[in-house]
Formats: structure tokens, sequence, C-alpha cells
DNA sequence: ACGAGAACCTGTTTGC
DNA sequence: TGCAAACAGGTTCTCG
């Protein structure tokens, strides 16, 4: 379900509503997701008040006082609501639940079970947390631009659109953002990605920023899974170009193709074949 | 070292 | 209508 766009909604989400609460309760009802709870996790969570709320990559980082970080990630089908202890009855997936002292509930939902919990027992210690060690830039920020993108394209014989969605370089980007950027860019999905030139990298690292800062300002992408928080659904979706439009007109004014679908890697990739031109 | 593909899991959609 | 196959927003592992 998520990628960086819908991640962060989520994290702005939570930071609105917990910050500044207590956890009071704390309970799974599965032994894990994706890997198993650690052990100790809801023992490790009540009585800490919530500080901050961030995101790294996809990962949401929930950070406690006096210690503590509690890491989640969505995987695909996840999802994170409140309720009230009054009204709330747990449903097939609720998965997790922190109870605090604001009358509120937070429920982790998710029915493919990719998803992630942990926690960090030390919040001076999240870099090194072995899923977020070897993480790559994020795209929003000044470290990461059409120079950078340049270097690491180098060598690398991969078609652009695994590149771009490779962690160990580049987070955040999904399957979804990637075509979306790349049409964006005018760039094929396929070029081999050390055959981008460095103006190419340029335009590509500009959509790329463009494309997730105007998912972000829509509240994300929503297709099946996804919904803020608050239950809203995001509106980016309405302003796909190729994503899930295969067999459509191409939307650029004058363009005369349509928009293609194409598997990569095991993953849908949509793309213009006049628009998007190998080099 | 790199890149392609499978695996993890459930729910929904598609095709015969 | 019914059933099986294909597919879904992510990440990690294995194999060539």
């Amino acid at each position: 379900m998520p990628e960086l766009p819908e991640v962060e909604t989520v994290c702005r989400g939570l930071a609105r509503t917990i910050c500044g609460q207590t956890i009071t309760h704390a309970k799974t009802y599965w032994e894990g997701l994706r890997f198993a709870f650690p052990r100790g996790l809801t023992e490790n969570l009540i009585g800490k008040t919530i500080h901050a709320v961030e995101r790294r990559a996809k990962y949401i980082l929930v950070h406690l006082k006096p210690k503590g970080v509690l890491l989640i990630h969505l995987g695909m089908s996840g999802r994170i609501f409140f309720s009230e202890p009054a009204h709330y009855k747990k449903a097939k997936h609720d998965h997790f639940l922190m109870e605090m002292d604001h009358n509120t509930i937070l429920v982790y939902h998710d029915p493919r079970r990719f998803g992630v919990i942990d926690y960090i027992p030390d919040s001076d210690q999240c870099d090194h947390h072995r899923l977020l060690h070897n993480l790559g830039a994020e795209p929003l920020s000044d470290s990461f631009d059409g120079e950078a993108l340049f270097q690491w394209t180098r060598g690398k014989k991969a078609p652009v659109k695994n590149t771009i969605m490779n962690a160990q370089i580049l987070v955040g980007v999904g399957n979804i953002y990637a075509s979306e950027s790349l049409y964006h860019a005018g760039i094929s999905p396929f070029s081999p990605s050390n055959t981008l030139t460095k103006s190419e990298c340029r335009k590509l690292a500009q959509s790329i920023k463009f494309i997730l800062q105007k998912a972000i300002d829509a509240g994300g992408s929503s297709l099946k899974d996804y919904v803020a928080t608050d239950g809203s659904l995001g509106r980016f979706q309405h302003g796909f170009k190729v994503y899930g439009r295969d067999g459509k007109n191409c939307p650029r004014q004058g363009c005369p193709d349509h928009i293609q679908k194409m598997t990569q890697q095991g993953r849908s990739t949509f793309y213009c074949p006049s628009c998007q031109k190998q080099a």
C-alpha cells in the first residue's frame, strides 16, 4: 500500500493525535508480522510518553520518553487507525494495539502481514538498526539531486526503474511513483542506468521530488488498502498519468500513443513508448 | 558484485 | 455461476 507520500501522511496524522499522550496499555494479537514481535514489546511501551513521530524511508519512528523508539512499517497492506476504548472491537487482521491516556486506541491492521513492528531501546541507536542502517538517500532531502543520481547510476546496467526503487540507493520510491516519475521526466523505465546522461539524471531527480511532493500535498494515493489515520482517502490517484492506465491515451497533449504495461522485476511498469524513448 | 526471480501472505479481480 | 490463476502499494533471500 504505502510509498513515501502515504507513510508521510500517516506520520503526520500520528503526530497530530498521539504526541504528548502516555501509553497505558499495549497488546499483540499475533506472534509477529514479517518478523516476530520483539520480546517484551508491550512491557517496553507501557508507561512511556510519545515525544515525536518521524519518517525514515517507509519506516515510521515513534520516539518515546524517557527512552525508546517504536518502529513501524506498513508493508503492502498495513494500516493504522484510531479508536476509543469504549468503541473498539477487534477485527480480523488487527495485530497490535496501543491504548493511551486521552481515550485513544491506536490499532495496527495488516491483512498480508508484510509489515514490521519493532522496538529500539536506545533512541540514539536508530541509525544502526538492521533495517535502517543500509538505507540510501531521502529523495526530498538536499543530499539527493541529479549529480548524486548520476554518480549512483555509473556502472549499473540494471534498468533505471530498478535503480530508483533500490532502497540502498534511494528510499521511498515504490512501484507507482517510479512509473510516474519516469513518465514526468520523459525517460524510459528500461534504459540501462549507466546510459543516463547528466542532464537526464538532473531531470529525473527533479521529477521524483516533484511527483512525491505533489502526492504528499494530495494526502497520498488510495488504491485499495490505503487510508490516512483519520480514515480519509488520498487524492493523488486521480493525478496518475500512467499508473494503472494501460491502453488509455497518453495524457500529453498531441501524443498519439497509448500507455503500455510491461513487467520488470516481477512488477508492473506503465509508460508511454513515444514520450519515454530509450536512448 | 550484480541482477533476475522467488518467497513471504491474504484478499480481490480476471479469465476460462 | 464456479473455480483457478493472476495480481496487488514492499522487502529480503537465493541462485545463476
